[in-house]
DNA sequence: ACTGATAGTGTTATGTTATAACATGTTATG
DNA sequence: CATAACATGTTATAACATAACACTATCAGT
């Protein structure tokens, strides 16, 4: 029940979401994944990826535990953390620095140096590549320096947010 | 006894490091700026950004507490924290958020939008210009977004510690 | 000088995020 | 079917950060 994203022309990043496609891909991507990779997508693992990508909003640890815990897993502090490391690894998951918080990535083929735009008042995040952020960062080469991972984050307000406050 | 940087050429982002000049220079230049806009330059506030200058490395807030209590004043937490807001919103210091920790930066004419080289080996941190970083992030601007502040972090190995390493 | 506003520091308590260490269960493989 | 490797569970604690309130100093206006 694969639903194709409708017709839409703008590039509002934090408004053309058609989340159906993102669910049922994502979770396609991931099996697909980790059958060629041969690692196991265990029902804990499913669980967690389920419950970032259902939202599809960052989520702290221990409201990642909360929710296991009313699925009946274990919700004891490594248990998530302990997951998330292995899905981040994988490139499915991305640890939102600014919120301390995770956030499943639907599309692990993108540039592994994503960046993220964060609304500092809905908290809503979105994950743009290079061309939409006008933020380049493909290959960054440091003198003296090997760089294995980049983390870039934008802090800001949404128009959403910024229209409906009076300031 | 401000000395003059040496007549280095290399502009090896991690070596390349006169410390004398960049203690007193620093400490010189928050002085000016803190007359300038009547703010003061409290005992506290001065403790807490020598500290973080004379290593020039990042402390976390904690480390920076036990420096305290050692010379006098109050080791809690919320007195480091509130020294290191209060520095940040300054453009004197900054969060390394991958590391949960604090760098002062001597020079706040810098670019507001500071990226930053950390070796997940020594964890020395150096800040880098967008010139040097190969990375642009000058002016991000995002379909229905505005953003307010950039966090750019490189992870990686200098070429130090990837020299002394056997892998 | 008195009053009140503001800013800075101190203190206690607690909240939040993350990991260490070890026990148990489960799966793949020789 | 033994055993290595992987996965999960549990307890305890470490590391990071803030809330709330008390006290002091400084300074502007009266």
């Amino acid at each position: 029940m694969k639903k194709k994203r409708e017709g839409k022309t703008t590039s509002k990043i934090f408004d053309d979401h058609d989340h159906g496609m993102c669910f049922d891909d994502a979770i396609e991507q991931i099996e697909n994944y980790f059958l060629k990779k041969n690692l196991q997508f265990t029902p804990l693992r499913r669980k967690v990826f389920e419950i970032l990508i259902r939202d599809h909003k960052p989520l702290g640890a221990y409201e990642i535990l909360e929710a296991l815990g009313r699925d009946g897993f274990s919700s004891s502090p490594p248990i998530a953390y302990r997951v998330l490391d292995f899905l981040m690894e994988h490139g499915f998951v991305h640890k939102i620095q600014g919120l301390n918080a995770f956030i499943a990535c639907p599309n692990p083929n993108h540039s592994h140096s994503p960046a993220f735009v964060i609304c500092r008042k809905c908290e809503k995040v979105a994950e743009v590549d290079e061309k939409k952020s006008g933020i380049s960062f493909a290959n960054p080469s440091i003198d003296n320096f090997e760089v294995e991972k980049t983390t870039v984050e934008m802090t800001g307000v949404c128009t959403t947010c910024s229209r409906a406050a009076t300031i």
